[in-house]
DNA sequence: GCCTGTTGATTGACTGATCAATCAACGTCG
DNA sequence: CGACGTTGATTGATCAGTCAATCAACAGGC
């Protein structure tokens, strides 16, 4: 409840004020409590920043998992993993800033990087998966990767775009490079 | 020089302390001067970032340009775009590392997202121009976008790989990338 | 050759503001 | 009463930016 509140506007400041200047002092004006609840429930801002890391992932990991198990054949699990990623809930303004910015983090704190090796590891593994019966394991894993590459740049770029969001074209961009990648001509 | 040396110590402050943490005084110390000349050259932290990521484009910019007036043809001018992007003076941790900043700070400065859109454009125009003679205009676009995209997903994976970089596998999938939309076998 | 004024580079010390973290107090529900 | 959730006030540290003072180089007058 006040977790999941004060993730939400850990979200949403990291969006607007950008990490280098987001204060405990602002996410809890955002989740409507005192700065004091914050550092209550988490312990400190690194813990409040990693904890938002992880439920951002859980997110994303849950609805790739829920599209995987709809999905019959190995081009509707490749389709579920790519749309996954572009889902509504994830390709917000606000989720693509949090993102980026815990890339960044990354680059310094061992935590946030294992974590998002996870999600990296987690996203060539599927892909790998659902590609299995289509080709070469070795082939599998090239395209995994460039594939993997081509999701995460189609978001950054997104960040940047001045209109609203548009997954549909992204979805339909990374389903003809894999389609492409197999040989296989644009349905 | 003096300012030269700002810009490197900035860089390298940012990849080591990340930049919500980079302070004036710990970009000074790596350059060798005191915290007080940083402000007497750029005349404030935002300045001074800003100056950083400018140096950054220029740079960038001028290595394709320098390997864009030694092609000769559509392929080899892709090639060279595509070989600027992973050159090796801008393939390095800290280079990454400061790209990757930059871009969350994008996301709320108004400066910082129109010199990363002045990279963004030339690139994809860049991509678009070699392609010209190659395909159609209206696929020339979508090509650079996915290109270019794909070529940004490289460069964060490759800022959470432990290992050294390798642009040279990183190119070969560019290339190969851009083969198959274009409909030619791999060479 | 030497004194001197000037200019730009450089510094240490200081300030004002900000923020993470702490803690004692307060309400409230059981 | 007692446990829990919550808060306002406080503290200690950190940092950006300022300022006066020092230093080095150099030019010109004598």
């Amino acid at each position: 409840m006040r977790r999941k509140a004060l993730i939400a506007a850990a979200i949403d400041a990291i969006h607007a004020h950008g990490m280098a200047q987001v204060t405990m002092g602002e996410i809890a004006r955002r989740a409507g409590v005192s700065p004091a609840l914050a550092h209550h429930y988490f312990g400190g801002k690194d813990q409040l920043l990693l904890a938002t890391m992880r439920h951002l992932l859980t997110e994303l990991g849950d609805g790739i998992q829920a599209r995987l198990a709809l999905a019959a054949g190995p081009e509707e699990r490749i389709s579920a993993i790519i749309r996954g990623n572009f889902a509504a809930c994830q390709f917000r303004p606000a989720v693509i800033s949090a993102w980026l910015a815990f890339y960044v983090q990354a680059q310094t704190d061992p935590e946030a990087r294992r974590l998002l090796r996870v999600y990296t590891k987690r996203l060539e593994s599927n892909l790998v998966h659902a590609l299995a019966s289509l080709t070469t394991r070795e082939r599998s894993i090239e395209i995994a990767e460039t594939t993997a590459a081509l999701i995460d740049g189609l978001w950054i770029r997104q960040s940047l775009a001045d209109g609203g969001a548009d997954p549909e074209k992204a979805v339909a961009a990374v389903e003809d490079s894999v389609r492409r990648a197999l040989g296989r001509a644009r349905s």
